[in-house]
DNA sequence: CCTAAAAAATGAACAACGTTCACTATTTGA
DNA sequence: TCAAATAGTGAACGTTGTTCATTTTTTAGG
């Protein structure tokens, strides 16, 4: 046997992740505490910095977990739709049912707690132009005539627009609105940013 | 005399949070450090908690401050303006503004850092609905025949947008827009949801 | 198999933080 | 003048993130 080291070491880190996950997941960006989640994940704190350089690079590996599964689930969303003012009304959706039923993961992804000179990983930047993605396409076809830089800002206004609706609506500062309230005005949001 | 206590008291509040609204105006929620704060205000560590009952105590005070500054630049914004629409314009670029003047502030405000199970305090609910307001003028004279509940939710939706497009604007991780594309998205933005 | 170097894993120790509280200094009202 | 009430202090405590000397395990060559 000559893989040893390599397969523990695998091992340990996706261990650490899982737990550092699930931490989040049940207790939000406070719950990720190194002693914890080295216990939860069957380590020693010393085991978890070999793996992650600080408390923030287990934070940003947990924020490229979530934003893996926004992806999937916009993926999902669009899936077997071809009408692209559909297609919004769907990736609108299905934003909002990911946030409220993984709030604090996505609280965490946008909890903006990174140091101020640490630059977004690669991975981040490129997930996140991935998301774009998704809107721009039905964006194309009912706004056609756009240049592409017209058209990148344009997509980014609506990810916008969407992500401020949804980062109100979890909030308990604001008067609650009812789901069927919700998903009106987000339908509203939507045709109106559409041109329809 | 006989004034001296309530003077003291007073005056021990405001230097407190004086030097926490200049912490956080200068480093962000991570600089609002109790030890420093009493340091800068030139006190002890105890007399900070004789006037805050702990950490999320200042940050919610902070908040406060933040709030009434930001109904001050709306209620300038629209001042002199009578045409609904260029009101809706003139406070977007206010908020706008203000979160880019005073980002550490405005990022501490949605940080969200509250205990779960801690209420929203009366007086920000007060300010929000003012804000909210300021919204809901204009927005009633665009689209008449709104019923009021409709309106409340339609300017909830309106804010949540304007909100969003300034948050992901602060944000290094998405691509940054010029200055002036950004004025035009917002207008775009704006214009689209007043039904223009 | 044996063994020395490399890698993985440990956990005590450190510094920095929020928070508490016994204590001192000042102010108040009679 | 003096005792109660209030303002102010700062050492001490517990809990964090982080480091690093030490131990345990794995690797590769003779």
């Amino acid at each position: 046997m000559a893989g040893i080291q390599k397969a523990k070491s695998e091992e340990t880190q996706r261990r650490v992740l899982e737990a550092a996950v699930k931490a989040v997941e049940k207790g939000g960006l406070e719950a990720l505490q190194i002693r914890k989640i080295a216990a939860d994940a069957g380590y020693s704190v010393g085991s978890v910095y070999k793996h992650y350089e600080d408390q923030d690079a287990l934070v940003t590996a947990v924020d490229t977990v979530t934003l893996a599964r926004i992806k999937a689930a916009m993926a999902q969303a669009v899936d077997g739709i071809s009408d692209p003012l559909a297609q919004l009304k769907a990736l609108a959706r299905a934003y909002l049912a990911f946030a409220q039923q993984h709030r604090n993961l996505w609280q965490t992804l946008f909890a903006l707690k990174m140091a101020e000179g640490a630059p977004t990983p690669d991975i981040h930047v490129q997930e996140l132009v991935d998301l774009l993605g998704f809107i721009a396409g039905p964006l194309r076809q009912l706004e056609d005539g756009l240049d592409e830089e017209t058209l990148a800002a344009r997509t980014r206004t609506c990810f916008a627009a969407l992500h401020g609706l949804v980062a109100i609506s979890l909030e308990d500062r604001f008067v609650g609105l009812t789901e069927d309230v919700l998903d009106r005005e987000m339908m509203f949001l939507v045709e109106r940013l559409a041109g329809r």
